[in-house]
DNA sequence: ATAGTTGCAAAAGTTTTGCATTGTA
DNA sequence: TACAATGCAAAACTTTTGCAACTAT
């Protein structure tokens, strides 16, 4: 992370992902990629926008999460029927989901052994492998 | 399975739950429990329902599914944002979820190996681990 | 009989479109 | 200037609740 050029980082992203730097689009990814890996929900972001003084709708929250994610600068992550989750660490890793806070941690690829003897059904292959440990107050 | 007694068979399964055997919970519970295992939707459970002529809104198939799954007949089965499955499967397996057609299949404890090495943050505990392996045509 | 239980209409969320507006080449 | 791309209001989903009605004991 470089916090000497912040705008020119979120701007560079957006720029390789082929994807137009417009305002709103801009101002998310500054939320998203300055600073350490984040989980956030829709609302999650649509809410730290407006707290930072930003107009942006709700919906163009989801749909810029969504474009974030075809372009592979995020991953969705989904735990709750309900809600998802976006998730701006693309390293091949899993999750803890407290179901109580509903708060997501990472789990990284060497801390969880997984190895799958099953093969796809015929004609099909494999996309990704989602792990969510469900933890709860003991 | 004993396909000769559905009805005791159903009506045993909520005696023993301690849910009261109405005639829509009935009705439901010979819809999942009689015959092989199944991943239904709300959705999908409430429109064989329909076209068995049985009168039961959608939400008491939610409510009724929620409840199943509360007293351990079912487990719910995250898959979607927005859409969730129910499994009559209680055994400890994993699925495929195949994301064109949207549909689920089991895989059996022995058809992936998973061990997890990370600790359960301080004063948790792991309540259950999800592995959802998705697939889409090759 | 009756008291706890249930079932559903209505409400509450979350997420997705359709289309006027915008911004870029 | 043109026109593809964007951003949002409104619509479409899925899911949850509050309370009148029911029903198993």
């Amino acid at each position: 992370m470089n916090k000497t050029r912040p705008f020119t980082q979120a701007l560079d992203r957006l720029r390789d992902a082929g994807l137009r730097p417009t305002r709103q689009r801009l101002a998310l990814a500054k939320l998203l990629f300055e600073g350490p890996d984040r989980h956030v929900t829709a609302e999650m972001l649509h809410g730290e926008a407006s707290n930072a003084r930003m107009r942006v709708s709700l919906a163009t929250v989801y749909n810029t999460l969504h474009q974030f994610t075809k372009v592979g600068l995020m991953r969705e992550i989904v735990v709750d029927s309900g809600r998802s989750y976006f998730d701006t660490n693309m390293a091949d890793h899993y999750h803890f989901f407290n179901e109580g806070s509903k708060e997501l941690y990472d789990i990284s690829k060497d801390e969880l052994d997984m190895t799958l003897i099953a093969a796809a059904p015929a004609g099909m292959k494999v996309e990704k492998v989602d792990v969510i440990v469900r933890i709860s107050e003991k």
